[in-house]
This record gives structure tokens, C-alpha cells and sequence, in this order.
DNA sequence: ATTGCAAATGCAAGTCATTTGCAATATACA
DNA sequence: TGTATATTGCAAATGACTTGCATTTGCAAT
């Protein structure tokens, strides 16, 4: 399979043990188009086979994180971190303030802002980072969004 | 003192009980300039002379922030939460890599962006958090900026 | 001033996500 | 195939925070 032969030159790139468990997360976060947290990998991997200690998921996402293969997203209002796989991209997100989903959004609206800011300032502005906080349609439905 | 019977006005406002452990956060978070960990103010108190419990001041800080009268960083890159008197005011911080200097910047890009989002994506936006990293002119002369 | 009661507190124990020590196992590579 | 080294499972530890409960305190009505 062409993405798992993918997913294994880059865990060598990295001088990382091309591992079943390794190979399973990073195909897992490869696939996965929303970060997902520790536990839900941990469910994901035992869920589909792939027998796993939630130590070594832990253990695994971080050593992932270190060779820049993934994205660790720090407990943004949930009290669990999340992980990405790391597609090399400027984005943002809107998270859910009800579930905790953060949806990505490719677009930036802060590039001409940042250069207006960098005039102003007198600081070379290297790069920013950016949350926005709301309610997902289906937490409005449940009435979640106070 | 005027500042404290300020701050005593604004816990009967709330409907909280004037006790002296809540007067002395309260003053002691309006008086400083950085946000601080529920540790710190446990520390800062028992160091002058008020003598309380940890977990009291966990729920007190919970309990003034609950009010709107404090404003809760959560694990910004510790791992611990930051608490900070709410002055009322929407600010971003251009923080430089080289000294974590924090400029803040009053000014906020994102309003007319925040509503063509909330059109696109369906979700109820309730705010946003956006820091821009840099490098401050005097950092750039030290050559630190990378 | 006294009293009654809900709110606030201290203390100890409990959560919960995450980390770590260590012995057992798997992988890479000669 | 053998072996040095990286990885894993398991159990126990960590650390920030929370909670249960008995006691104390603020405050308002007497
Ligand atoms: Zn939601
Ligand atoms: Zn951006
Ligand atoms: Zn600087
Ligand atoms: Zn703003």
C-alpha cells in the first residue's frame, strides 16, 4: 500500500523503529482530518486490532511530535492535549467551546495585518497563532451555546 | 482604603460573602500587572500574613472568575492555569522569542472576520485568542531574531 | 447584641490526564 | 542467527486540580 510504504520512509527519515504500533498511530493521524486526543487513539487502535498500551500511545504521540511529524495542540479549554498529523500548513481553528471539536480553517486573515503591525511596531514578526472559540451547529441544537 | 472598599462593593455586587481571604486575592490580583497561578497566589498570601488553604484558593479564583471580576489563561504553555483581574479589555499581545517581552495591542483585526466565519461555518463564535510572536528592535539588534 | 442559617473554609482524600521505572520483548543490522 | 538497542506493557507515581464533610464565619433578621 502506497501511504503505509509513505508512512514507513518517513518513520525511517526520522531514525524511529518502523514499529506495528507506530505505524498504526501515524496512518491513524495521516487519515484523520480532525486532532485527536491520547484516549482516542488508545479506542481507535485496541478498537481495530491493534492491541496497544495507552503509556505507549502516550510515549508514541510525543516521540512523533519531537521528529515534527505531528502537532500538539495544548489543552486549549478541554483538559486533555490533542494531536495532528503535521501536513506542513499555516491554519487556525474554531473550537467548540460545547464538545470540544476544533475544526481547521485553512484561511488567514492576518497577513496584510501583520505587515501593517511590523510598521508600527518596529518588531519582525515571525508568526502567530490564533483560536477562535464558539459553538458547533449541533451544540447549538442541544442548546449548549450560553 | 479606597481600592479595598472598592474591591468590598464589587464582592457584595456579585452576591459573595465579604471574607477577608477574597478581599485579599481580590487586591492582590487587581494590584498585579501579570496574570498569576492559583500557586502563586497561594503563596502570596500565606507570605503576608493571610493564611489560607490551596484548595480555598481554588475555588476562589473559581469563583471570582464565574463572577466576570477575574479573567482564567488556560495552561498557556505550562501546565498549570493563569488567573488575571478582568479589566474589561480586549487585547492581543505581540510577544517577542528573544526577551518575552509582551507588547499588548489594543487594536483587534478579527471583528469583520469573525462574522463572514460564523456565515461560512455555521458555528455561534464567542471570542477568539490570537498572539503574534516576533522579535522586538532591541532583540533584533543582538542579532537574536534567527 | 444575639441568633440562625447559608455560605465559606480547612483538611484529607479523591480525580484524572499524563509520566515514569523496570522487566520483558521486538527491531535493525552485522 | 545473534546481539545491542529501541520499544512496549504494566503498575505505580505525579501533579494540578476537585470534592466531601465537619467546622467556622458573615450577615441579616430578631
Ligand atoms: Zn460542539
Ligand atoms: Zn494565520
Ligand atoms: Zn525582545
Ligand atoms: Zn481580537
Amino acid at each position: 500500500m502506497e501511504m503505509n510504504d509513505d508512512i514507513k520512509e518517513r518513520l525511517k527519515e526520522c531514525g524511529l523503529k518502523n514499529t506495528k504500533h507506530r505505524k498504526a498511530i501515524l496512518d491513524f493521524m495521516f487519515c484523520s482530518r480532525v486532532p485527536a486526543s491520547a484516549e482516542q487513539v488508545y479506542i481507535q487502535m485496541n478498537g481495530q486490532g491493534t492491541s496497544i498500551d495507552l503509556s505507549t500511545v502516550y510515549r508514541t504521540l510525543e516521540t512523533l511530535r519531537e521528529k515534527g511529524l505531528l502537532i500538539k495542540h495544548d489543552r486549549l479549554n478541554d483538559t486533555r492535549a490533542l494531536y495532528e498529523y503535521n501536513r506542513m500548513e499555516h491554519k487556525h481553528y474554531l473550537v467548540c467551546l460545547g464538545c470540544n471539536k476544533m475544526l481547521p480553517i485553512k484561511d488567514c486573515p492576518l497577513a496584510e495585518y501583520e505587515r501593517a503591525l511590523e510598521k508600527a511596531t518596529n518588531f519582525v514578526i515571525a508568526g502567530h497563532k490564533l483560536d477562535i472559540f464558539g459553538y458547533c451547529a449541533e451544540c447549538q441544537e442541544k442548546g449548549l451555546q450560553e
